[in-house]
DNA sequence: AAAGTTCATGCAACCAAGTTGCAAAGTTAC
DNA sequence: GTAACTTTGCAACTTGGTTGCATGAACTTT
């Protein structure tokens, strides 16, 4: 069931004024993660500030989850509709080293670890770097 | 067998000056990994860039690994003698939520994934988040 | 509908981490 | 000892992220 962007936003308790409406039309068109200043690239008028202080409120409200992939900026991309940003929703990401394009591979879970005794397990992250299937070409 | 620092250093073909004697013993001393600010504080005297730059040689010869454990600070730890930084010689990480150290799980390799068809492998980075067995007690 | 409250936005300025350029000091080769 | 090269130290800069504060929009209360 698709959902309209105002749909989006209200089920994550954002209320949705017309910037956020346009910066999360910005993520639903991305094929990969985007950065801050990619995100501010894609808007002549609007202010960095701005711009950062809505990706945090997404990411607050679990709309949106950030990836870092070790480039030095933070990348975010859109969660799915059911995520709660647990450990069993967390999927690896790929960062590709010739178009430096970092992908959710949303297919695939974080393989399980089993860590030594007394470590407790909050969260993972899973970073894959490598040559994308369109740089393979 | 133990190595005395020089031969560490020979070994990975890093000329052994003072300072980096000097830098490569705080680094054995470490039973965490330690960030580039961290090891300034612990001279009294050195430079941040030279510091910055001793690690750089070090990791470039892969007597040291870089983590990005997500802080915003990366750290360094020593690699094991027989280390190539192959993807078969990554171990994982894992940050402490409460005292904020980041640990090396020498003995955790990384789980191997299964990428879609045409995405290539050249390095995992696998960092764990929660709260280590020190703080847990 | 005016006044008050709350939240969002925009500008300026700041901060931390990492990095570069260059000159001085040290080391090695001849 | 001098030339060539490497390492070190200082200054200064870049980038990404962040805070403070004032303005502006929206919503409430009467």
């Amino acid at each position: 069931m698709a959902q309209n962007p105002d749909n989006l936003l209200n089920n994550r308790n954002i209320k949705p004024t017309a910037m956020r409406e346009l910066v999360l039309k910005v993520l639903t068109e991305q094929t990969t993660a985007i950065s801050l200043a990619e995100l501010e690239h894609k808007f002549h008028k609007a202010d960095k500030v701005t711009l950062f202080r809505t990706l945090k409120t997404f990411e607050e409200n679990k709309l949106i989850h950030s990836i870092d992939d070790g480039t030095g900026s933070v990348k975010y991309a859109l969660c799915t509709e059911s995520c709660q940003c647990n450990p069993d929703d967390l999927h690896v990401h790929f960062f590709c080293t010739l178009c430096h394009h970092t992908f959710c591979l949303n297919d695939i879970p974080i393989p399980s670890v089993n860590l030594p005794v007394h470590f407790n397990l909050e969260s993972i992250s899973m970073v894959v770097k490598g040559i994308c299937s369109n740089c393979k070409k």
